[in-house]
RNA sequence: GGGCGCGUAGCUCAGUUGGUUAGAGCAUCUGUCUUACAAACAGAGGGUCAGAGGUUCGAGUCCUCUCGCGCCCACCA
C-alpha cells in the first residue's frame, strides 16, 4: 500500500481537482446524457464588482451545495454562467475608475473602456469561482452585450412592439441629472434626508394673503397651480381667485382638489413641473395647468428659470429663499426629516421631467403578475411577500430607454419625414442603427427615404430580464432548448426581486405566457463579523482569496453552508476553521478505515452483523433521510447540521471506538463486519459531504472509493439511499449501552485515568443488560469487571 | 405610516404539529498524547428562552400589548 501522507493539506490537493474536474469535463452539459434535466438560471454578476467578497462567495456557493446535490440525484444538471456588463453599472464603473465624464468622451473610446473592464471583471470572477470549485459548466457562458444576448434582447424588444407591450411617448418620467439618463421605479431608492418646509407667503386677488408650505421652493418659477380642499373652510371664499406668486408674480388660480390634505402645513398645496409623483397626478386632474421645462437634463436651470438660469437645483434653492425672505415672502421655515427619491446607482435625488422615452406596459397587467407570483415555488415562502408588495405598488411602466453609451441598442430607426419607427429584420438582429441603415428603402407610411437612428440603449434589466432564455439558446438542438425552459431554478438575492425576478417574470409572461423558471431560492446578504453590511468603502473584509490560501476552498463553503435562506450570515472566520478542523478529521478517519484494507463492497447481510454495526447503520439512514430532505427544501444548513453530528458525534467519536477490539481482535467475522460498516458508512458521510466540500470528498474518494462505485469523480457518484438491512435484532436499547460507555468515559476522566487504560472493576449505576452488552462494554470502555 | 423577520448560555445560532431536568458549536475551566486525529478526545460550569399579560393540565413554542434591532414598501406637499 502506498504511503499516505498524515495530514490533510488544501493547498496540495484543491488546485489538483479543479484541473481534473476541468481536464475530464465533469461539470460539462451533456444534452444526451441520462436523467430529467436541472437547469439553472445563473445570475449574471455585474463585472464591475472588483471587490469580491464572502457576500459573493456565500450566495453563490449556496445555489451550488443545491447543483451538486441535485447532480448527485441522477438529474442532468445544466448550470451556466453569465456576466451582466453592459448599463449603467459598468458606465458608472469606469467612469469612476478612469475619472471621467460621459461628456467628455467620445462613445467609441467610451465603450472600449467599458469592454476592457468588463473582460477584466469576467476573469475576476471566472478566478473566485474556480477557486471555490464553482461547479459551472465554462463552456456555457454569455456576456450580456456579447452578440447572443444583443439578440436575444433586441429579439425581445421587436416581439413586445408586435404584441404592442412596447410604447414610446412623451411624458414626465423620472430623471437622473446625474447619469443623464431616464430611469425606471426599480431604480429608485427611498433615502431619509434632513431638508427644510419652507412656509410661502402668496398674495390673493381678494387682498387676502394664503401661506403655502413646501420643500422645494426653488421649483416656484415653474408653478402650475395651487389647492386647497374643497370643505377647507379657511380658504372657501378664495376658491377660483387669482393668487400672484411672490418674486415671480406668476399669477395662478387656487382650485379646489379632494387630495390636499388639510392637516399637512397651512392646508395649501402649491404644484410645479415637477415637484414629485404628485404634481404629476394633480397635473392629471387640472388639465388647464400648463408645464414649464424649467429643469433642464443636465440638473440646471432654463431660461425658465429667469433670474436662476444656469443654477443648479440646490443652488437655487438657496438663492431662493434669500430672495424671498428679502422681501419678506416667507413665513417660517421648519426643519424637517424626510424620505426623498434617489438614483440607487449614484444617489442623486431624481427629477421628474417631461421626456420621450420607450416603455413596457406592466401597469395594466399587474393582476396578471401577481398571479404569477402565487404559482412560482418561493423559497423560503415569505420572499413572495416582497413581490406582491413591489407589484400592487407599481405606479410608472417600466421606461427601458437610457440616454446612455454603453449597453444595447434599440434596433429602431424613425423616419425623417414621418417619424414612423422601423424596425430590422428577425434574421438581421442584433443591429447597431447607428452604424447600419434599414433594409427597406422607404418609409411604408409615407414612402420617405431617409431615416434616423434611436441613440438610446435598453435599460440592462431589459437584457437580463431574458437570461433563461439567453441560457437556454446556449444549447443549439431545439429539442434539449424545450426541456431547458421554463428553468429548474432561479437562485438570486432578495434585494433584486423587484428587478430581476419581476422583470423576468414580465418577460416570460409576454413572450411566452408561463413562467420563466419553476423554483425560486432567494438569499440573503454576507456581513461583516460585526453584522455590517460588507462593502469596499468600510474595507469591512478579506479578500476570499486569502482565505481560501489559509484555510482551503472547503472550509469557506462550509461557512457558507450555515446560512438559513434569505436570511443574512455574518462572516465567521470560527465557521471557516471549523470547516476546515471537518476536512481534517474527515482525512483522518480515512486513513484509520485504510489501516484495515477493506473495498467498500459494504454490508451484505444481516446475519454478521453485530448490535453496534446495526445502530450506526440506522443513525445512517436517519441522516441521509435527513439530508436528503432537507436539501430538496433548500435548507441546506440543517442538512449540514445534521451530517456534521452524524460524522463527529456519532461515527468519529463512538463507533470507530467501539468497533477498535474488533479490528485489532481474533474473531474474523466480527472484524470484515465492522470493517464493511464502517467503509459503507463513510462512504455515505463522504458523499453526503461532497455538495459542501466538494475537494476533500473527491480526494477521498479518488484515493480509497473508486472502486466502490464506477465514476469518474465523486461529483457524479450517487446520492446515498437509506440502506436496506436485516432488522431482526431488535436494538432498540442500544442507548442504554450507549449510557453506560458514557459513564465509564466519565468514570475515567473524573480519575483522571486515561480512557486508553484498562481498569479493574466498575459498578455500572446506569440500568442496561449485562447479558447483552456486558462483552461489548467491556471491550469497548477497556473495563475487566461490570457490575 | 403599513408589512415582514428577529430578540434563547459570554459569542454565533438550533429548537419541527405546545409535552418529561431548554440543545449544539465556539469561548471558559478540568483531565487525557486512548494502536485515525492534541488541528484531537473525555468531562464540568454557564440560560427568569427581551418584558408584561392571557389561553392551556402543560408555553421558548399559540394569542394580545410593550420595548429593542434589521429589512421591504409608502407622493403627504
Amino acid at each position: 500500500m502506498k504511503e499516505i501522507s498524515k495530514h490533510y493539506d488544501p493547498q496540495e490537493t484543491e488546485p489538483k481537482w479543479r484541473e481534473f474536474w476541468e481536464k475530464e469535463g465533469i461539470y460539462k452539459f451533456n444534452s444526451k446524457a441520462q436523467g430529467e434535466i436541472f437547469s439553472v438560471d445563473t445570475p449574471p454578476p455585474y463585472v464591475s464588482a472588483d471587490h469580491l467578497h464572502a457576500g459573493h462567495v456565500m450566495s453563490y456557493a449556496q445555489a451550488e451545495f443545491i447543483v451538486r446535490f441535485k447532480r448527485m440525484c441522477g438529474f442532468n444538471a445544466y448550470y451556466p454562467m453569465g456576466f451582466d456588463d453592459n448599463g449603467l453599472p459598468t458606465e458608472r464603473f469606469v467612469e469612476k475608475k478612469y475619472k471621467i465624464n460621459k461628456s467628455k468622451i467620445s462613445r467609441s473610446d467610451f465603450i472600449k473602456l467599458c469592454l476592457e473592464e468588463t473582460k477584466k471583471g469576467s476573469e475576476t470572477y471566472r478566478n473566485l469561482w474556480t477557486l471555490l470549485g464553482i461547479s459551472v459548466d465554462w463552456s456555457k457562458t454569455y456576456s450580456t452585450i456579447n452578440e447572443h444576448c444583443r439578440r436575444i434582447s433586441q429579439w425581445s424588444f421587436i416581439d413586445l412592439y408586435n404584441k404592442k407591450k412596447v410604447y414610446r411617448t412623451k411624458k414626465p418620467i423620472l430623471w437622473c441629472t446625474t447619469c443623464r439618463t431616464a430611469i425606471a421605479q426599480a431604480d429608485l431608492e427611498a433615502e431619509e434626508k434632513e431638508s427644510n418646509l419652507v412656509y410661502i407667503k402668496a398674495k390673493a386677488e381678494t387682498g387676502e394673503t394664503i401661506v403655502f408650505a413646501t420643500t422645494r421652493p426653488e421649483l416656484l418659477p415653474a408653478v402650475m397651480g395651487i389647492s386647497v380642499h374643497p370643505e377647507d373652510k379657511r380658504y372657501k371664499n378664495i376658491i377660483g381667485k387669482n393668487i400672484t406668486m411672490p418674486l415671480t408674480k406668476k399669477k395662478v388660480i387656487l382650485t379646489a382638489d379632494e387630495a390636499t390634505d388639510m392637516q399637512y402645513g397651512s392646508g395649501v398645496v402649491y404644484y410645479c413641473s415637477y415637484g414629485g409623483g404628485e404634481c404629476i397626478e394633480w397635473l392629471s386632474r387640472h388639465p388647464e395647468a400648463k408645464p414649464i421645462e424649467l429643469v433642464l437634463p443636465n440638473g440646471r436651470f432654463s431660461s425658465s428659470g429667469g433670474a436662476y438660469e444656469g443654477m443648479k437645483v440646490l443652488e437655487a434653492r438657496k438663492k431662493i429663499i434669500e430672495d424671498m425672505e428679502r422681501v419678506g415672502a416667507i413665513e417660517k421655515i421648519e426643519p424637517i426629516k424626510h424620505s426623498v427619491y434617489v438614483h440607487e446607482r449614484c444617489g442623486t435625488d431624481v427629477e421628474y421631467m417631461e421626456s420621450e422615452q420607450w416603455f413596457i406596459k406592466i401597469l395594466e397587467s399587474k393582476k396578471e403578475f401577481l398571479k404569477r407570483g402565487q404559482e412560482l415555488h418561493w423559497f423560503p415562502k415569505t420572499m413572495k411577500r416582497n413581490y406582491d408588495d413591489w407589484v400592487s405598488n407599481l405606479k410608472w411602466d417600466w421606461c427601458i430607454s437610457r440616454q446612455r453609451y454603453y449597453g444595447v441598442p434599440f434596433p429602431v430607426w424613425y423616419c425623417e419625414k414621418c417619424g414612423e419607427v422601423i424596425l430590422p429584420d428577425m434574421k438581421d438582429l442584433p443591429v447597431d442603427p447607428l452604424e447600419e441603415q434599414p433594409k427597406i428603402k422607404s418609409c411604408p407610411k409615407c414612402k420617405g427615404k431617409k431615416f434616423f437612428p434611436e441613440k438610446d440603449v435598453f435599460d440592462t434589466w431589459q437584457t437580463s430580464s431574458l437570461t433563461p432564455i439567453i441560457a437556454q439558446k446556449l444549447i443549439g438542438d431545439s429539442t434539449t432548448q424545450k426541456k431547458l425552459y421554463p428553468s429548474s431554478l432561479r437562485p438570486q438575492a432578495f434585494e433584486i426581486i423587484r428587478t430581476w425576478l419581476f422583470y423576468t417574470i414580465v418577460k416570460s409572461h409576454y413572450h411566452h405566457n408561463q413562467l420563466p423558471f419553476v423554483n425560486a431560492m432567494i438569499s440573503g446578504h454576507g456581513l461583516d463579523e460585526q453584522g455590517r453590511k460588507i462593502s469596499k468603502r468600510l474595507g469591512n473584509y478579506i479578500p476570499p482569496e486569502k482565505i481560501i490560501e489559509e484555510y482551503g476552498a472547503d472550509a469557506v463553503r462550509y461557512w457558507a453552508t450555515g446560512a438559513t435562506l434569505g436570511q443574512s450570515l455574518k462572516f465567521n472566520i470560527l465557521e471557516v476553521k471549523k470547516g476546515r478542523r471537518t476536512t481534517t478529521k474527515l482525512w483522518n478517519i480515512a486513513r484509520f478505515m485504510a489501516m484495515h484494507e477493506t473495498k467498500p463492497k459494504l454490508v451484505q447481510s444481516g446475519s454478521q452483523l453485530e448490535r453496534a454495526d446495526i445502530w450506526i447503520l440506522e443513525e445512517m439512514n436517519k441522516t441521509i433521510a435527513e439530508a436528503t430532505k432537507n436539501f430538496e427544501n433548500y435548507t441546506y444548513a440543517k442538512a449540514k447540521d445534521a451530517i456534521d453530528d452524524f460524522f463527529w458525534s456519532k461515527l468519529a467519536d463512538y463507533y470507530i471506538e467501539f468497533i477498535k477490539y474488533r479490528l485489532f481482535g481474533e474473531d474474523k467475522r466480527s472484524k470484515e463486519a465492522a470493517i464493511k460498516t464502517l467503509a459503507m458508512v463513510f462512504f455515505n458521510v463522504i458523499k453526503m459531504y461532497a455538495p459542501i466540500m466538494p475537494f476533500v470528498t473527491e480526494e477521498i474518494f479518488q484515493e480509497f472509493f473508486k472502486s466502490a462505485e464506477k465514476t469518474k469523480s465523486v461529483h457524479l457518484s450517487k446520492w446515498p439511499k437509506e440502506l436496506n438491512f436485516s432488522k431482526k435484532t431488535n436494538i432498540s436499547d442500544f442507548k442504554d449501552a450507549i449510557k453506560a460507555i458514557d459513564e465509564i468515559r466519565k468514570f475515567k476522566t473524573e480519575k483522571g485515568i486515561s480512557l486508553g487504560i484498562d481498569i479493574e472493576s466498575l459498578k455500572l449505576k446506569t440500568k442496561v443488560d449485562l447479558k447483552k452488552y456486558g462483552e461489548f462494554l467491556k471491550k469497548a470502555g477497556r473495563v475487566k469487571k461490570l457490575a
